[in-house]
RNA sequence: GUGGCUAUAGUACAACGGUUAGUACAUCGGGUUGUGGUCCCGGUGACGAGGGUUCGAUUCCCUCUAGCCACCCCA
């Protein structure tokens, strides 16, 4: 470097100059046009599903006051105090860019007075969230979640539909998925099962096997020693009292009844005594979704080894959803005591997913008539003729920017026209216009009067 | 936040301690000045950033940044 002309360096730093680009942040990302077609599909699916079982669209702040996640999410919890964005903003006050769905909807049903309308009140919610966290693929820093959620409602059919509308927004997207369930008891039970679970992992040589992270959460919370993936942690944890048998009589009735219901409807199940979820708010019910891996009915020649492994692969990540109840929450935000229930949904990995197992996209590929123009005089016709097609109903494109036929023609190959209208000078004078099946490249001369008949005869004979 | 792998045109990939960094697709223009989807010809376009070793670094080393993977955690 130190022998370097000066002319190389001059051009070095002309360019640095010129081409400093902008990129984006870490962990964000653009929506691209081929992307957004998986985009609508699957928030259109969110949509159609809440809408059919009575959810009402909610939106609410992406910047609400720091501490609506403290309190509610836990200020121990990652998202809350490693990944959360969080900053002062001009008039001093301590906001924070939100990191989940609830904590915002339970503020807004609480300060809109929601316990006033009849009961239950049901959410659908769709947008992004923030956490710092660092990305790799199906992570990203600002990520999108369609959420559910249903306050006033205690029963535990509630707990199930919300299962039940994970499990077909899944199902119709052609996505395999299990669900995972369990529960954390209510406040007395799970104290506890807690207390029980100390004194097992306090006997003798237990606590020196853990990992180092669950030594800690020995101190911290306990209950996420059931969820570490660590070898030597798990063998332990398989001796583990586990919560189900210390639930009290309600909490009981109310898990084996959302059972009940998932059996009734078929609805493939794991009850999972280790699933533990990361919110502090949760009670009673709780549920992820993950993806379930393979084409399990197809594979015949069944290589069982390396089917475990993936099993097992898939547990640890994959997890496309998840949610439960939160009979306290609202009471604890300043509420009256509300039961209820929600879930959400990382639309970015359902997307992810969508494209890994090639799930074919539904092709929109209407016929559609490309208006091709030349010359200025016939520029402007075609101008006028495009408006008047469009709003008798036509689904019509062009290319007015461009002169050359050639490109339009182009233009219309690569939309992929059925037909297109040509008119240019010698047209024009005689009242005619050219039209172009695009596929045969036959073309026909006629009069310009009946462009409308034309085209309605061939769109039709064609529709049988 | 921790650890591993990676970084070359818009994309997918080559090559090289030394003179002009290749190929495909895409893109733009021409062959065809009034006709696309095939073909032919040509153009534009890249060594992520900074530093070090060296006569000379895109190539080797370090740092940063970004991506991927694993962990923590989560969607």
């Amino acid at each position: 470097m130190s022998r370097k002309s000066k002319e190389e360096k001059d051009k070095k730093a002309e360019k640095r100059g010129k081409e400093r680009r902008y990129s984006r942040l870490r962990g964000m990302r653009d929506i691209l046009f081929d992307e957004y077609k998986y985009w609508e599909l699957v928030t259109r699916k969110a949509r159609d599903l809440a809408v059919l079982y009575g959810f009402q669209p909610i939106e609410t702040p992406a910047l609400e006051k720091a501490d609506l996640y403290e309190r509610s999410s836990g200020k121990n919890t990652d998202v809350v105090s490693k990944e959360m964005y969080t900053f002062t903003d001009k008039s001093g006050d301590r906001v924070a860019l939100r990191p989940e769905a609830t904590p915002g909807l339970v503020r807004a049903y609480i300060e809109h007075g929601m316990f006033n309308l009849p009961q239950p009140v049901k959410f659908f919610w769709l947008g992004s969230l923030f956490r710092h966290e660092k990305p790799q693929s199906g992570r990203y820093r600002q990520h999108t979640q369609f959420d559910l959620e249903m306050f006033g409602e205690a029963s535990p059919v509630a707990d199930a539909q919300m299962i039940l509308i994970a499990y077909n927004f899944f199902k119709e997207l052609q996505i395999k998925v299990q669900i995972q369930i369990n529960s954390l008891g209510c406040k007395e039970c799970r104290a506890d099962y807690i207390n029980k679970l100390i004194e097992f992992y306090k006997e003798r040589g237990k606590r020196a096997k853990l990992c180092i992270d669950c030594k800690k959460r020995f101190a911290t919370n306990p209950l996420r020693l059931l969820d570490c993936k660590e070898e030597e942690c798990a063998k332990v944890r398989e001796e583990a009292p586990q919560i189900v048998d210390f639930l009290c009589n309600d909490c009981r009735d109310h898990l084996i009844k959302v059972l009940e219901y998932l059996d009734e409807l078929d609805i493939p199940y794991n009850l999972n005594p280790f699933l533990v979820r990361g919110l502090d708010y949760y009670n009673r019910t709780v549920f992820e979704v993950t993806a379930v891996e393979g084409d399990e009915e197809e594979s015949e020649d069944g290589a069982p080894e390396k089917k475990k492994e993936t099993e097992e692969k898939d547990k640890r990540q994959a997890s496309l959803g998840g949610g439960g109840r939160y009979d306290r929450l609202v009471e604890a935000m300043g509420g009256r005591p509300t039961p209820a229930c929600g879930f959400g949904i990382g639309i970015e990995r359902v997307i992810l997913k969508i494209k890994e197992k090639n799930i074919p996209l539904k092709k929109d590929q209407e016929d559609f008539i490309f208006l091709a123009q030349l010359g200025e005089q016939a520029k402007r016709k075609m101008f006028i003729l495009f408006e008047e097609m469009r709003k008798a109903g036509y689904r019509v494109r062009q290319a007015f920017t461009k002169d050359s036929l050639k490109v339009q023609l182009e233009e219309a190959n690569r939309l992929g026209a059925k037909y297109s209208l040509i008119l240019g000078q010698k047209e024009l004078i005689d009242g005619t216009i050219i039209i172009r099946d695009m596929e045969s490249g036959t073309q026909e001369m006629i009069d310009y009067k009946k462009i409308g008949a034309e085209l309605n005869r061939r769109l039709e004979s064609k529709d049988e």
